[in-house]
DNA sequence: AATTAAAATTAGAATGATTCTAATTATTGA
DNA sequence: TCAATAATTAGAATCATTCTAATTTTAATT
């Protein structure tokens, strides 16, 4: 087994008490890459994770990355920032509204705003200029009848 | 040439109209994928408007569509869903807040939400059991400093 | 109607992110 | 300590998307 420390204790109890909650180990990857995530706040991808980790971890693989971004995000974490890994979709409602994935089927609804975009409650920067905004919704459908696989033709 | 109809006149034109106002040109596949999304407001992926134009036009290429679905997009007739094409981004602030993608630098920062996010003005459907709420913003830094490209590492 | 330049389409190769596989190693509880 | 289970690893495989170079189509002019 590696060392394991580099982490203030306090960290280290929180991720091991997270992970123990979802029935996941502790192990000094785990604990590697949790830290690095807490050192910068710059949203970094897989990729960018498997670069910062060479430093301490020179053996760490790319599968281990992908592996224990999961383990965080699915012990909470760690959040995963554009949440569908699948292909991008397209719709020809040009109307604002927002979109609801079924978790389940894998369905995409439209849901209405009742409500102007720029009325939300968003604390915008003075040095941040907005050119869109996009809501998106993840759940189930409730519906046993639309709630269905779907297939990707017709 | 091949056919060009299917499609009512109306939208045929309105069709038109857009792409000629962005510089683009009206082609019988632009018309076929357009008309085809409108036939089904499920949010196809390129692949299942690839598979679903194969009754009309079985000679288009899985190009001619990412070309097509990009002119349509361009010319505001079609909205890309899960609008980040690279990679998932991780980030470790578990507090609500939203995301800032700069087109320009490509850097994320974390914007503050002064609300609740169930007060957000969301006709949610009651056939739908939301989980997870998600609002990523598109734009750009004003900042000079700040809104460099960035490099993978470091 | 023929000519031409620019734009669009095509097949297929290339890329990049992510997932899978099978073998090895580490952790945990008895 | 031992066995069972989970995690890690390297590398192959997959999937979505982009790129490339050749061909075809469009639109504007002769």
């Amino acid at each position: 087994m590696r060392d394991r420390e580099k982490t203030s204790g306090v960290e280290a109890a929180e991720l091991a008490k997270k992970l123990a909650d979802s029935g996941l180990r502790m192990t000094s990857q785990r604990e590697h890459v949790f830290h690095l995530l807490r050192a910068q706040t710059d949203h970094p991808t897989a990729d960018e994770v498997y670069m910062r980790s060479k430093g301490e971890m020179p053996d760490m693989s790319m599968a281990t990355v992908y592996n224990t971004l999961d383990a965080l995000v699915k012990c909470g974490l760690v959040k995963q920032v554009n949440v569908d890994r699948a292909a991008t979709r397209f719709c020809c409602n040009m109307q604002d509204h927002c979109h609801f994935y079924c978790e389940d089927c894998g369905g995409v609804h439209d849901i209405e705003l009742s409500g102007e975009i720029r009325d939300f409650p968003i604390r915008m920067p003075k040095d941040l200029n907005a050119r869109q905004l996009d809501i998106s919704i993840r759940g189930a459908c409730r519906d046993p009848k639309g709630c269905v696989r779907r297939t990707a033709n017709s």
